[in-house]
DNA sequence: TCAATAGTTTAGAATTATTCTAAACTGATA
DNA sequence: TATCAGTTTAGAATAATTCTAAACTATTGA
């Protein structure tokens, strides 16, 4: 919890009850794809410490922070990742599935150039999949 | 217009008023990403002979008939592709614009297998770009 | 210790892209 | 030309997300 805290603070984030239910769920260790529902879901399974309003304002807020990476490639669903290293992703469409492809499986040798004036500022390769 | 007609009949998809303007419009020979509002806007901003519901309808039925590809990588917009051959893009989230890249000018020399079970239906590498 | 306050949470309303429904319409066919 | 499957349509419904504004709270400095 203490570790939890740090986190928050390190990010000048208020370490509230709800951010720190947020976060210690996210930051357990194991790396997530979640949505704002499927957290909230989680979350209110038992009590309901969390608005959905909060949820979603501490998603944004973590996103921020680069605590999260957002993902969006499914229309009216955001992904939350809590493996903010660089990786790419499968993506099954079907199950609505989100599965990490590690950096080191995916080998880019050849890159476009940005447009005049503008910066690369994420390259994200998906590999949409099917049964 | 006869051409338009034809592709339409060749997909089994009867050439209505409404859908040969549609295609009309999307296949005049230039590259094209497209939203529904964007498409519907364009169309009616003379005479009003298309419905909102028919452009969703046309740009589902077209994506079936693989006369466009559907590209959705920002929450709450779907972007229709008339460009239906193998390439890239990059994407302004900041002005909400898609740029195609030239499949020649991506290689990836390394993939990742598709997980047990599941296929690979489609690569998508989006590059984001900031200012 | 505590008052002040900036930051945070919240319920519920609003927004917005999209889908649904069911009735009216029309292109193809015989 | 009648028939009917296929198509279009207005408007209602849906659903993810954002907004609003009032209540609450963590922090801080007196
Ligand atoms: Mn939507
Ligand atoms: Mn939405
Ligand atoms: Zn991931
Ligand atoms: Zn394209």
């Amino acid at each position: 919890m203490q570790r939890i805290k740090e986190i928050l603070r390190s990010k000048n984030l208020r370490p509230t009850k709800q951010r720190v239910l947020i976060a210690d769920h996210l930051f357990d260790g194991t790396d997530k794809h979640v949505t704002a529902e499927s957290l909230f879901r989680e979350l209110s399974s038992n009590k309901r410490d969390v608005s959905l309003a909060t949820v979603y304002n501490t998603l944004h807020e973590f996103c921020k922070k680069e605590l999260l990476n957002k993902i969006t490639l499914d229309a009216d669903k955001v992904y939350f990742d809590t493996n903010t290293s660089l990786h790419h992703h499968f993506f099954s469409e079907k199950d609505k599935i989100l599965l990490d492809i590690k950096n080191e499986d995916v080998k880019i040798s050849l890159m476009p150039k940005a447009p005049k004036g503008k910066k690369i500022k994420k390259v994200e390769l998906v590999i949409h999949l099917e049964d």
